[in-house]
DNA sequence: GTCTATAGACTGATAGAC
DNA sequence: GTCTATCAGTCTATAGAC
């Protein structure tokens, strides 16, 4: 279930309970600045609280920091279970283009994975050993690392399939929240899969060969 | 010149001086658990030393950061100025082709950039203010968000430029210290040439169509 | 060039009043 | 549910001996 968030309802209504508030001012604060870089005093300041306030609404500042990325976590671990195992272009073309639908809805997010990789991998890291649900996340994470390390797969189609991830994460985060942060998803969403057609080199049906230069 | 570095002259003799040796640990320990984490009483510890040592050879930790990362920022400068008033696919390909070559050699920093996007960013944003060489940074930076936003160019084709950075970011950061770091400079270059040309659609002399599916 | 010792600031987190 | 007050811990950075 992408969509179900027990926790974070989003930004919606104009006033809304305090704990809400706290999500958004942390969202907008971790984006802006990195999780490290983003205290406690900081949040409560712009929230119009004190940090023991904060306190009573969550348990510790991963807490506050969990909360939001933990559907972003339940994304990531799906489309890692699509793309394991998957050696081709094809299948990859395939998972990747699910993914698409999956990620669309939530691509403001990406902003935040974007600042914030070694905090949220930190955290994935937690989340795995005690909540259970993330449990193959790191063994994910090596599958997928082996499959673009496999030699008895051309060098060329590894590149493309590692390269077709970063251009997905690229217009998610990189540019999402900006320069396609107005467009429509339903109107992006036949252009990232065209792209990635071409990179995956859908329907090619011949191997990648490598560049003229090179021969 | 991007070869050229005046301070970091990276990692090759068995013993270096104190400095040298500050640099390859800082950098380890930066790549491993980001700049934020990673605190100067670490970085002495491993070296061998005390954090006062490490002030005799810096004057601040940030200056440690800046050392390693200035011919990134020299890379990332240069290349935005080959992609700044490129509109058409045609000519982001030829200035990310360039952008290849220069980054390739350097693929490891790519590791170090991706888990401190925040603390880079701090830091460019430092250097733009005091140092000069890199005042127009931040306006290139503009530059390039305004490219990927006008309207007069096709969604399609922005979207493609767009995720082309993020092909090669992906490939180079992504898995260029994991899957492909024993792949020769010259092997992977002609590959990530022939999936630009793919994500670009160079010599296809035609506009990028939408999928059939949303037609 | 490296050390010990410490200053000074800020952090996340807790206790208890209201 | 929010406050004041405070804790212990960590951090960067400095001063001065050797």
């Amino acid at each position: 279930m992408i969509g179900a968030r027990s926790t974070y309802a989003g930004r919606c209504g104009p006033m809304k309970d305090t704990r809400e508030r706290i999500l958004d001012t942390a969202l907008d604060l971790f984006i802006e600045q990195g999780y490290d870089k983003t205290s406690l005093r900081e949040i409560a300041e712009r929230v119009g609280v004190t940090k023991a306030a904060l306190y009573y609404h969550f348990t510790s500042k991963e807490q506050i920091f969990r909360t939001l990325v933990e559907p972003l976590l339940v994304l990531q671990t799906q489309a890692m279970q699509l793309l394991e195992a998957r050696p081709t272009l094809d299948d990859w073309s395939r998972g990747l283009t699910v993914l698409i639908e999956w990620a669309l809805p939530q691509r403001k997010m990406f902003e935040l994975l974007e600042n914030n990789q070694s905090a949220l991998q930190a955290v994935s890291q937690q989340l795995a050993q005690d909540s259970g649900y993330l449990d193959a996340h790191r063994a994910m994470h090596d599958r997928v690392d082996a499959v673009l390390s496999d030699e008895a797969t051309p060098l060329a189609d590894r590149v493309r399939m590692a390269g077709a991830i970063g251009f997905l994460l690229g217009v998610f985060g990189l540019a999402a929240g900006r320069a396609f942060i107005d467009v429509p998803s339903e109107e992006l969403k036949p252009v990232l899969v065209g792209a990635l057609h071409d990179i995956l080199r859908v329907g090619a049906g011949e191997p990648v060969a490598t560049d003229p230069k090179s021969g």
